[in-house]
DNA sequence: ATCGAGTGCTCTAGAATGTCAAGTGCTTTA
DNA sequence: TAAAGCACTTGACATTCTAGAGCACTCGAT
């Protein structure tokens, strides 16, 4: 995405996890294929709205990074399945730091009603 | 930012910090924030040369929420001092987690070399 | 005393990125 | 038979980020 830093000063793994992690509904992404795979459309749902356009291309870099595993099923009524890796799956970790933080400090959410909150 | 879900599916906090934490350089302002408080100038240098317009503007936004305090310490040779409350603070566990991933898991950045880390 | 660099920002214009709407080809459900 | 679902792609449009200059001022060096 950005690649300018580099050269600067000496620039850690850490650095480079979080360009990842902050690129539009990855963490959504992640945080939906933690709880169970899912279809393409279905992941856009679980994910809050995303529009394929962007899902396709985020899903792409994500595989492509090693992330999320895309399986096709049957070609022709189309079903493709997307999961976590190994390297995906260990991301539980981060999101289980902000779930917990989340219920500590959401200032803009905490004024709303939040009764049901087990969609989906 | 975007309000357009929230009419559907009940949506919890972990969602909503998602959206936050997601937003470009956040996590790179939290995390140099986490290690000491800094400048304006110097914290966009720190984290990896935001411009100072969506620097400026994600600051507000931050203070706005009440993760970041900003605080002048004097005005004619400016001198400002941003540094994290408490709910910012307690933002440490999600940079650790993320930490923690990163040195497990980095395939882009692996290859390359990663000795002194301790900058800046 | 003047130059150059640094402080914290704001402004404008342009590039990058994300989104909407529609469409493809085919199956299942109503 | 019509409508809706699946997984996407394409092209136009909107939002967001960035580069770069500039402001008002101080400090260290020449």
């Amino acid at each position: 995405m950005n690649a300018k830093v580099e050269a600067n000063h000496t620039y850690c793994p850490v650095y480079d996890s979080i360009e990842l992690l902050q690129a539009k509904w990855v963490l959504h992404i992640v945080r939906a294929l933690l709880k169970a795979p899912h279809g393409f459309n279905e992941l856009g749902r679980a994910v809050g709205g995303a529009n394929t356009t962007t899902l396709a291309q985020r899903l792409e870099q994500l595989e492509h990074l090693g992330l999320v595993t895309k399986t096709v099923e049957s070609t022709m009524p189309p079903k493709t399945r997307y999961e976590l890796s190994e390297a995906g799956r260990e991301l539980h970790g981060v999101i289980a730091a902000i779930d917990t933080w989340a219920q500590r400090f959401m200032p803009a959410c905490q004024a709303h009603g939040a009764e049901v909150e087990r969609a989906s």
